[in-house]
DNA sequence: ATAGGGTTAG
């Protein structure tokens, strides 16, 4: 059967071109080649060139030559040209489309490139209406037609369902892997599971598919429990289903699930593809065996930017940031994951500096942040109170719309505005955020109880109690951490209870925590202590720490010394914990203690790092250690903290003459 | 005649 052209579209300009170009690259024409895939022969030269084509120049000059010798006009080889522009990486869908439109009657093989092509092109929607035409003007479908369309769909999921049905597809196995993909993408696993359940066929496709989407919705076990299924099956895993379970293991932290796949994939001699070993090693990353997953690495004789990154991502996340660095700088290729990963292994290891410098590294070796970039390095900023930077990339990036307002970039956001002290800007944000989920309320009352804003806070917290949005635990902290800096103490206690009497949530080791800071700072020691000895858990650094700050505020040494007692068993390497308490009995006159703790620290070895601020003024860093005078303002600077101190003094004078009005 | 359903990193 013969297409019709009705424009010879470029093709003549072209021509003289073709030989010339075309020899430069010896390609084996003359030869015919034999697909084994689908048992074709392809035996007309030009169109064996065709299966050497890599972009579009070639593909005119080819096109071309079709077009002199009339090759063009018949279906296959028309076809061949319109799947190359559609699929092929150097093609180009608009030129597709082009071609499409001249085509008199295309067939089904042509309306389904043009909808597999949108969809490659990620115009899913375009794609889509192609489906919808074909649907309309009643061209013939086949199952490929439904397996495009399920990609290309976006929601529309139930309608082409539907159309399956209606047309008599609804059993074809890979419609059915389609439709299985289709809702696990969409979060539906029960339709997903629906959909495979009801299959009367399975091969290794449907059983992966479904194993991954539980895995992709944050299923493990069922992925886990399904691949247990799939053993006693009469289908064997390959090593897509490998990745895929591999997946599940990495969500669970499963080591021993993990192993036990490693295992079978060596006896079953499983082919181990690039991507299998990649997705072991992440495997051995997630579930923080870096020994396994440094094997894993060395043993790989091709890598790409996965195996890379995952190296950078497992030593970033276990804080050995030097090596995670190296891994970094060796890298082949980068790209703005790996870029991410780095960034987020410095925001989130105390080393700001460093992750806001490889920020301004990345933007200047070209690559355009993503949401994540800005996340990272906003938590930076707020770390740093860097707000002209943190201010910069809301202006550029969102305002700019060169990035879309998530609900994590706007928490980021707040966040940072919060520790930046610009608590206005953050209220604003928070106030215009068209969707906000629990984080978002967090970091708002959190950033409102920093500042000792009880009451916005504790309002805040009442808000939210009319959203459908439950509190968690971290609420509390913040909530109670209000309280706390509020002195608040009643309202606290009350909080602490309706924890678990109004919203069931068993409060935490960090939850006693503000308790024991909210009873301690306002002096009522004994209570705190008692509440710390009446823990259910361990109670950690922050527990004792508030109970020795309280002490430090109220000058009790002997509660101070044994809470210091308790840190120093935690962390015998914390320098702050001596000062504290040094400092506390010099306050105390208590000289024997004071020479005790000093001694005691230089029998440990323990090395104090000077006390130091940062801040940001127009740009610029200045730092000021303690007792540090180097600065060119020094005076001016210790003369407004002189004043700060003296205010600061005289309304806590004020403050605690009101309390014992008060009798508290 | 064509191609086609499942894949790993922040």
């Amino acid at each position: 059967m013969k297409s019709r052209f009705h424009s010879l579209l470029s093709a003549q300009t072209h021509r003289p071109q073709v030989l010339h170009s075309l020899h430069q690259r010896p390609i084996s024409a003359n030869k015919p080649k034999w697909n084994s895939k689908t048992n074709v022969i392809i035996t007309n030269p030009t169109l064996l060139i065709m299966e050497s084509c890599t972009n579009m120049l070639q593909l005119k000059q080819i096109q071309a030559q079709m077009t002199c010798t009339g090759l063009i006009h018949h279906t296959f080889p028309v076809s061949r040209v319109l799947a190359f522009c559609a699929i092929a990486d150097g093609g180009d869908i608009h030129y597709a489309n082009l071609i499409f439109t001249r085509i008199e009657k295309p067939n089904t093989y042509m309306w389904n490139t043009m909808i597999r092509g949108y969809s490659k092109a990620q115009v899913n929607t375009t794609g889509f209406s192609f489906f919808g035409r074909m649907v309309r003007e009643r061209v013939e479908m086949d199952c490929r037609s439904f397996v495009f369309a399920l990609k290309a769909c976006g929601l529309l999921g139930d309608s082409v369902h539907c159309v399956i049905w209606k047309m008599g597809f609804g059993s074809d196995l890979l419609v059915r892997n389609g439709l299985v993909h289709y809702y696990a993408e969409a979060g539906s696993v029960s339709h997903a599971r629906k959909v495979f359940d009801e299959s009367p066929v399975r091969d290794v496709v449907t059983w992966t598919t479904m194993i991954d989407g539980y895995a992709g919705c944050g299923y493990s076990n069922e992925a886990v429990e399904l691949f247990d299924e799939m053993l006693f099956s009469d289908v064997e895993p390959n090593e897509v289903t490998m990745i895929a379970v591999l997946s599940a293991c990495s969500n669970k932290g499963d080591i021993g699930m993990g192993k036990s796949i490693h295992e079978y994939v060596r006896k079953k001699n499983v082919n181990c593809s690039l991507n299998l070993l990649n997705a072991l090693l992440d495997m051995y990353v997630k579930c923080g065996c870096l020994t396994a997953a440094k094997e894993v690495f060395d043993d790989m004789k091709v890598r790409d930017v996965f195996t890379w990154t995952s190296m950078v991502n497992g030593y970033a996340k276990c804080g050995e940031l030097d090596a995670a660095r190296q891994f970094f700088n060796d890298m082949p290729d980068r790209n703005v994951v790996s870029w991410n990963a780095m960034i987020a292994g410095y925001a989130q290891n105390n080393q700001p500096t460093e992750a806001v410098k490889l920020f301004h590294d990345m933007v200047e070796s070209g690559f355009a942040p993503i949401e994540n970039s800005l996340v990272c390095v906003l938590s930076a900023c707020g770390q740093l109170s860097c707000l002209d930077l943190g201010r910069w990339i809301h202006q550029y990036y969102v305002h700019g719309n060169h990035i879309q307002l998530g609900v994590i970039l706007g928490n980021a956001l707040i966040d940072m505005y919060a520790k930046c002290g610009c608590l206005t800007s953050a209220t604003e944000l928070f106030n215009e955020m068209p969707e906000k989920n629990l984080v978002s309320w967090n970091t708002m009352i959190a950033g409102y109880a920093a500042h000792g804003h009880a009451k916005q806070a504790l309002s805040l917290f009442n808000q939210m109690k009319s959203t459908d949005t439950k509190p968690d635990n971290i609420t509390f902290v913040a909530v109670l951490s209000a309280c706390s800096h509020g002195g608040l103490v009643s309202e606290g206690r009350e909080h602490f209870k309706s924890m678990i009497r109004d919203y069931g949530i068993e409060p935490k080791e960090e939850n006693y925590a503000c308790m024991i800071d909210l009873l301690g700072r306002i002096g009522l020691l004994e209570e705190a202590y008692e509440l710390i000895n009446k823990m259910p858990m361990e109670p950690s650094a922050s527990a004792w720490g508030a109970l020795l700050n309280s002490c430090k505020i109220h000058g009790n040494v002997e509660l101070a010394k044994l809470s210091a007692e308790k840190l120093l068993d935690l962390d015998p390497e914390d320098s702050g914990i001596y000062v504290s308490l040094a400092n506390l009995c010099a306050i105390k006159q208590r000289w024997v203690d004071v020479r005790n703790v000093r001694s005691l620290m230089k029998e440990r070895g323990v090395q104090k790092n000077p006390g130091h601020s940062l801040i940001e003024v127009q740009g610029q860093f200045h730092e000021f250690f303690a007792a540090d005078k180097s600065h060119p303002q020094s005076e001016e600077v210790y003369r407004v903290l002189n004043e700060m101190y003296m205010f600061s003094k005289s309304e806590l004078y004020l403050q605690k003459q009101f309390d014992e009005l008060l009798c508290i």
